[in-house]
Order: C-alpha cells, then sequence, then structure tokens
DNA sequence: TTGTATGCGTTATCAT
DNA sequence: ATGATAACGCATACAA
C-alpha cells in the first residue's frame, strides 16, 4: 500500500502536535489508591463483607434499609467488585470470549453485534480479540481469554491446529464455531454452507453466459472458509462442463487495496475474463474501484460478484450482486447455542442457514 | 431460556436447519473437568507451586531440567494460568480496555487495530467492548472492564456525564480519550480537532461557489465528535458571511441507510442545497448511494463531501473529497500515551493530529 | 535452586 | 437477617 504510507508520511512531516503539560499542573491530589474491597465498604457500612456481599448477589436476601446504608458506601467509595476474586470464589465469569481474524473490515461485525446482544439479554458481556488472520495467534488469544475465565468460546472457521482442538476439548471450553457448517462430532457450529454459496453463485454466473471466469480468492491456506468458496466455484464449473483448469485465481488479503491488485492482475491476462467471483464483498468492492480506475464499465465490459452481503455491497457503484449471508440470525443462533453449552447441554446442537443470492447490477450477461 | 428456543423455532420456521444429534454420539468422554490448577501441576511434575509459579514468571531463576519437567505436566494437563487467581495475587492484569460506541461500521477499525499491535508490543492485551452510542451502556462496560481488572482504558471522545469522570477518577484508572481533543485538565487524549477540520471543509465547500449547503451530522447529543463537525461547519459559514441559521441540519445515526434517508429529506427542500457536508464517510456514502437512485449526479447535481477516510470513501463512486484522520497513528499515541500512565508517568501528555482534506471528486464547482 | 507460608477479594457454608 | 470463616489459584517474601 504505497499509496497510504506515501501519504502518511506526508501528513508527519507537515504537523503533528505533542504537546506535554507540566505535571503540577494536571496530578489529581489523591493517594496512589488502590481499589476499594469488599471490606472498605462493610466497615463503612458497619455490616459484614458477607451482607456486601449479598447485596450484589442476592438483594432480596437483606432487608432494605441495610442496602440502602450498603449502597451508599459502594457509590461513596465508587467501588467495583473485583473480578478475580469474584471469578476465584465463584468459579463463574458470565464472560464469552469471540477471536475474529480482524476488526478491520466489517465482515465479522453485524453477526458479532447480534452475537453481543443476545448474550448481554442473558446477562452475558462478550470480549473480542482478533488474530489478524495468523493462527498461532489464534492460540494465544485462546488461552488469553480462557485464563481470563471466559465461559465460552466464538471462533470463526472450522480449520486450525489440531492442538488447539485438543486444548479446548481438555479445557472442555464450550465453543461454537461460526461462519461455516463444516465441523466434527462434538463440535458446535452456527453458520452456512460457503461451499454451496459459492457453487450457486459459480452457476448463476454461467447462466448469465459466462464462459472466461476468474475468481480472486481469500486467502485459502488455514481458512476454511475461503478454501469452500473457491472449492464451490469449481465443482460449479466443472458440472456445467468448463475446464477448472482454467479458472484463473488469484488469492488476496482483506483490503480493498488487494482486491483492486488482484482484479488488474486477473484483467491483464488475454483473454480477459467476461465475469470475476469474489470470494467476499470487500474484494469486489475493491476489483469495482479498480475497474472504474482502469476505465471498464461493469458489467457491460467485467462483471464482478461478490459474498456475504455487507454494507459496502449496497453502495458501492454499480451495487454488488453477493450471497447474502443472515449475519445477525447466524450470531443470535450461535449465542443460543453457546449459552446452552455453557448451561450445560450436552447435545451438539447446530444452526445452518441458508443463503441466498441479491442481484444487484455487477453481474449481467456475458458479452 | 425460553428466549433461546423461541428463537429456534423462529429460525426453523424461515428455513433454517437445527440439527440436534443423541448426546451418546457426541459427548466428549471426560469428567466433568475443573480447571487444572498450579498444585495440579506442581504434584505431576513433583515440584513445588513455587516452582511452576517460576516457571511462568521467571524461568530463568529454575534450572532447564525441573523447568523442562514442569512444562511437560503443563502441556499434558493443558494449564493455564489462571487469571483471576494471578490477578488477585500479583495486582497487574497487563490488560487494557477499548470502550467504542460501535463495531457495526469501520470508523473505529483501523485506529483500534494501530492501538492493539503498539498495546501488543508492549505485551499488553486489548479487549474491546461496545456501547451502541448509549452512555449508559458505556458506563457498565466500563465498570465491567475496570472490574475485570483492565489496567487502564480506551474511551472515545470528551463527553460523557461527570459520574463516569468521577469513577474513573476515583479509582485513578489510567485513561485515554481518542478521537476527540477536547479535554479537561488531568485527562489524556490522543486525537485531532474535530471543529476545526469540519471548519475547513466547510471553507473548501463554499471555496467552489457553494451558497445552498447543508448538512448530514451525526447525532449530536452525547458525541462531541459530531457536534464539534457541526459547529465547525457553522462558524465557516459565520466567517463567510453566510448565515449559519439557513443551514439546513439532519442528524443521522450511524448506517448508511441513515445517510441515505437524510439525504433523501434534504434534497427535497425548494430549493435544493447544491452540497451536502457529512459528518462522516458511513453517511456521505450512503447520501451517494441515494443520489443514485434520485438519478442525481454527483458533483455535477450535487456535491457531496465525507469525514475520516476509511476505506469506504476510495470506493465508491464518485470517490469521497473527505477529511484524512490518520487513525493509525493516532491509535499508536494513544497506546504509548496509556502504556506511559500505566507505568506510573504522571504528566498529562497529550497528541494531537493535523488533518487534512483528500480530494477526490465528489466535491465540484456550484452550479 | 527450590520449598513453605501468607494474603490477595470474593463467595458460600454454616452459625447465630 | 446477618455475621464469621473457609476456600478459590496464584505470586511472593522468606527460609532452607
Amino acid at each position: 500500500m504505497h499509496f497510504v504510507s506515501a501519504y502518511i508520511l506526508e501528513c508527519k512531516r507537515l504537523h503533528v502536535i505533542v504537546s506535554r503539560r507540566a505535571s503540577s499542573e494536571i496530578v489529581t491530589i489523591m493517594p496512589p489508591t488502590s481499589s476499594p474491597t469488599l471490606n472498605d465498604v462493610a466497615k463503612r457500612a458497619d455490616v459484614s463483607t458477607a451482607t456486601v456481599s449479598r447485596c450484589f448477589n442476592e438483594p432480596d436476601r437483606v432487608v432494605p434499609e441495610t442496602r440502602k446504608r450498603v449502597m451508599l458506601a459502594v457509590e461513596e467509595l465508587a467501588y467495583t467488585p473485583n473480578f478475580g476474586g469474584r471469578v476465584l470464589a465463584s468459579r463463574k465469569t458470565h464472560t464469552v470470549g469471540a477471536i475474529i481474524p480482524t476488526m478491520e473490515n466489517a465482515i465479522f461485525a453485524r453477526g458479532l453485534q447480534a452475537f453481543e446482544e443476545a448474550l448481554a439479554n442473558d446477562g452475558f458481556t462478550l470480549l473480542v480479540a482478533s488474530t489478524g488472520y495468523n493462527p498461532e495467534r489464534e492460540f494465544e488469544q485462546i488461552k488469553k481469554l480462557v485464563a481470563r475465565g471466559a465461559d465460552g468460546l466464538l471462533l470463526i472457521g472450522w480449520e486450525r491446529s489440531k492442538k488447539v482442538f485438543d486444548f479446548l476439548k481438555a479445557r472442555s471450553v464450550p465453543t461454537v464455531i461460526a461462519w461455516s457448517t463444516r465441523s466434527a462430532k462434538g463440535w458446535c457450529y452456527s453458520g452456512f454452507n460457503n461451499h454451496q454459496a459459492a457453487q450457486q453463485m459459480a452457476e448463476r454466473v454461467i447462466a448469465f453466459g459466462h464462459k472466461r471466469i476468474a475468481m480472486i480468492a481469500g486467502v485459502t491456506k488455514g481458512n476454511d472458509r475461503a478454501a469452500d468458496r473457491l472449492s464451490g466455484v469449481i465443482d460449479a464449473l466443472r458440472q456445467k462442463r468448463l475446464n477448472p483448469d482454467r479458472l484463473p485465481v488469484v488469492e488476496a488479503q482483506y483490503t480493498l487495496e488487494d482486491g483492486s491488485r488482484a482484479f488488474r492482475e486477473l484483467m491483464s491476462r488475454k483473454p480477459a475474463p467476461t465475469a470475476i467471483i469474489c470470494g467476499n464483498d470487500v474484494l469486489a468492492a475493491g476489483a469495482l474501484s479498480e475497474a472504474r480506475r482502469m476505465g471498464l464499465k461493469v458489467p457491460e465490459d467485467v462483471s464482478v460478484t461478490g459474498f456475504d452481503d455487507i454494507d459496502i455491497a449496497t453502495v458501492v457503484e454499480p451495487p454488488l450482486t453477493t450471497v447474502h449471508v443472515p449475519h445477525r440470525r447466524m450470531g443470535q443462533a450461535a449465542a443460543s447455542i453457546l449459552l446452552n453449552r455453557i448451561a450445560g447441554e450436552q447435545n451438539a446442537s447446530n444452526a445452518e442457514f441458508e443463503t441466498e443470492i441479491v442481484e444487484r447490477g455487477s453481474l449481467g450477461p456475458a458479452r
């Protein structure tokens, strides 16, 4: 992305201000406060720690008058229960963790939002960590969240080192796998069939009369969703008697920039493809903007399709023909499955959602 | 959890497949494992708990041979140090929390990513929580993260209830405020001047000859960034001798949809504005796509400007003329400021970044 | 180099 | 209805 860095350099040179004020001016007059504890509250309210604890956990079991006194002390001291102590004593965190490949694009945002809302409904907190599509880093984040006492985990996709699954199993961490229906015995999922969805999209493209088709896929290594979408396209070609060996494929990372680059590369081939199937909407959007830069009309000169149906799909020009994924329902289902698991449910219950193609205009007939 | 079952029922109706396999088929043969503890590892490796602990915290102080034995036991038991216990004993979490309004759009993504990377460099973990732009919910999330032992916090923007600041101060939680330079004594920030940036953008619009200008602002209540951007525009008008009272303003939430709706509303006025300044790129993108639907050319029929310079700005048609914000550097600076604070630095050090206007074509001369 | 013992803040059990 | 007290898992000062 030399465009970006060149730009940033320019900014830097031009005008950053870093100010530093004298400490005397700003320091809050206050001893290096350590957090107030149950004990502090108890003393101040003139009750036992047990009573204070009850005020938080079983408020009904303490008379209103005492409770009021306690809550006042809580306010005054800005007391917050120490999570560590709490977990240590109760063995429950009411927290689940989600580990996603990236927050840099919106692919996971909507599903995660729904996931969080559903969790919040049941009094659970969601903690999110990201991996940058790095498997090692995923394992680290998993360990971190588990160590932090996550009652359960949401992971994206199925493909990861056996080590990770072994760890999860050994620790019996309730886990739900999202964005994919590939799984194995004992692992729950809430997802959709990436292979099938991509296959359907490819069939649609073929139905439009395209023969010279290319694909901008996500990086397939270690990413079953990307791999399935690719293999789905290949299977469609095969079934329609097109030679899949002649499908040009460029694997691209997850930015618009990557999509643009891949598009340029594919279009430089002779003969150029008449349709480009993209592994996700971000790549497709990048492709579209590159098409514009190259002076190519979509879909007149070349068709482009997306996958995911995130916001960006509706706002590009032309709007993307893409695979709609019911992100919110998938996230909600993931939450209910996970919460059931956490509550001790032993049956593996899964949710598989149908996807469907949304035609918006970026796919047209072959010339 | 009737909520869950109701949901699954609804899914079913709609074409979701929910499978439930017999438990015998899937249950991992395993006692209801409770997590292994230091003690378990110690016994298995035939050392004391202190030694095991040291293997994690001061590996040099234990001979390689013992360490190897210990680590083996750790592997075999899939042991992970219990975070709660650890924090309780050491009073340090090496965790910071970030609380952002929403994950649903990319406005905060890039800055946060940089923030996380910088933290990771110093061995810190980032936990992210979101509020849905709800101030009450922000306070809850703050308390949650603090209770969880966050060593520090990143918050977006300045405007929030005094209660929250009091809490933060009472608990001396190191905090950095991002995306804004409005602050007060003792509070650090890493941000930019929203007012000034918006003012500059408005001046640019005026310089293009526009007189009938309108604005799609973010919701200003409780959101200083949105409010500052609005007041910046107003001040520009005033300075250029245009009557700010005749600036039509629609406040919109944060989705593309909201931007579209607001655009339609503004354009239905007689006479219609010739330029619409948007409070952020998402709203601007929504406006652009609505313009297309209404058959309006941008910038020939109406100019549209954005703010933030997130990815979407480059991919819409026409690409957005917008305010570039150095998100990554802002995130990095936020991290170093916060880490300094956590390390005990008492000086309030701030970072203020300049923004600049990127011309991409959505702003043109007035007709 | 390693082990022993104590305390961190909370919950939960048992008394009162 | 409330209080006293024993865990919970770990780090650490101190002892060996």
